[in-house]
DNA sequence: CGCCTGGTTGAGCTGAATCAAGGGGTGTGG
DNA sequence: CCACACCCCTTGATTCAGCTCAACCAGGCG
């Protein structure tokens, strides 16, 4: 069974492709409240490349939105694999799902700026103002939805299938170059995937007419049905 | 590669296995006010073997527990795969984590008895009860977290490792003889797995002594340190 | 009794991991 | 300014776990 090949992409009820992504791409029209919120409050700091910024199993006691840069937020196997569950870029958030502790480790992929507030101040704002508990119900379950998909994909989609899954949603809806800032060990350790396999991928897509590569960190999604992008 | 890179610490916090599980085993003690909800509020109703309870894209407007039987709860992909994200056994809660719609499609595995209320009277309840509001997180918390150890189980268990991680969790921490209501089929579209492999891996553990089988469907953990399980 | 469903087992195939070698870009030191 | 080193990426060869196809078996039921 496997797969039947389809270049459509499997899955879920609207496609598997980005179905909420919480307050993603546009903060301020989309989750206007959880923004206000962290206009007010929050606290702003730098890391870089490869940084740890929070640690699996300590206390949950912030709250997270990216200002600038890329996220991994990953788990470490005992014999040292990586599975990396989620990319945060600018304008998402993170960190709301957790209780008591964090189960997850965060690290920031390239130079990341972050602003951050205590739970507590979430914890009264929120009973304050219902929009901002519903804002956080929702984007916690679009957390849980976005894994179930992760989970789907795992399950089903083979190599190419996987990395064509991703660059699309990396991608959005939009045919512009994307730039991506994670190496392909990154992007090997999301997809469960070796480095060497997600290379081959990216060769395999470029020859297929897929995608259109610039350099190993530049792409374009390329329009299955012939329909171009530019070219009249 | 692809491990060792790390120094840093390992793992899950308490390896891979069941780490939350909600309010499972015994809803009296780990919840008492969310099953306190349930007593006052709740509605039952009764499922035969392969009927479906609650269905993918319709409006989630009940909260559920399980009386008595198994469900799983799944997706069904375009060309007619199947995930099974979890089952859910007698006492554990289900559909907290849902919004507006349901993301996932729930079945009774064998014959199934619930009890369910709507979502308004526990909006109600959660806003009176802080407690019930804080229960409600941590299920839902927990949710992601086995989510999230699902993924991880399928990135990098083989065959065998991940039915003795599925049975490992079905058994809990006992030795007593487990009985499976669910086909091979089923822990298969659970496990990432085709079903002759689920019933290879089957055989496997059996000739290597970590399992115990009763016919098909009943089983008993066996220590891999010679420890034994009965005789002095 | 034969049918049907679910489980087991075997044979062969294949996709991705692993092992291994080589290439390009960037930073650093001579 | 060039040389070397390091990191990341690419590509090739080989291996192997699990999928597919297929046959067979056991129990339940009409």
């Amino acid at each position: 069974m496997r797969l039947a090949r389809r270049d459509r992409l499997p899955a879920f009820p609207q496609s598997l492709h980005h179905a909420g992504h919480a307050g993603a791409e546009a903060p301020a029209s989309r989750s206007p409240s959880l923004a206000e919120v962290f206009d007010r409050f929050s606290k702003t700091q730098k890391y870089e490349s490869g940084q740890t910024i929070l640690i699996h199993g300590a206390p949950a006691e912030r709250r997270y939105q990216v200002v600038s840069g890329t996220v991994r937020c990953c788990t470490f196997t005992e014999d040292g694999h990586r599975q990396i569950f989620r990319f945060v870029r600018t304008g998402d958030f993170f960190g709301f799902a957790d209780f008591e502790e964090w189960h997850f480790t965060a690290e920031a992929v390239d130079e990341v700026v972050l602003r951050s507030i205590p739970y507590t101040i979430f914890e009264r704002e929120a009973a304050a103002d219902q929009r901002i508990a519903r804002e956080v119900r929702r984007h916690v379950s679009d957390a849980l939805a976005t894994l179930e998909r992760q989970l789907v994909m795992l399950s089903f989609l083979r190599a190419e299938e996987r990395l064509l899954w991703f660059l699309t949603e990396q991608a959005g809806t939009c045919e512009d170059l994307v730039q991506l800032p994670m190496t392909r060990q990154d992007i090997g350790d999301h997809l469960g995937l070796s480095l060497e396999t997600v290379s081959r991928a990216f060769s395999t897509l470029r020859r297929q007419g897929k995608i259109e590569l610039h350099g190993s960190v530049r792409y374009r999604m390329l329009e299955p049905e012939g329909r171009a992008l530019d070219a009249a």
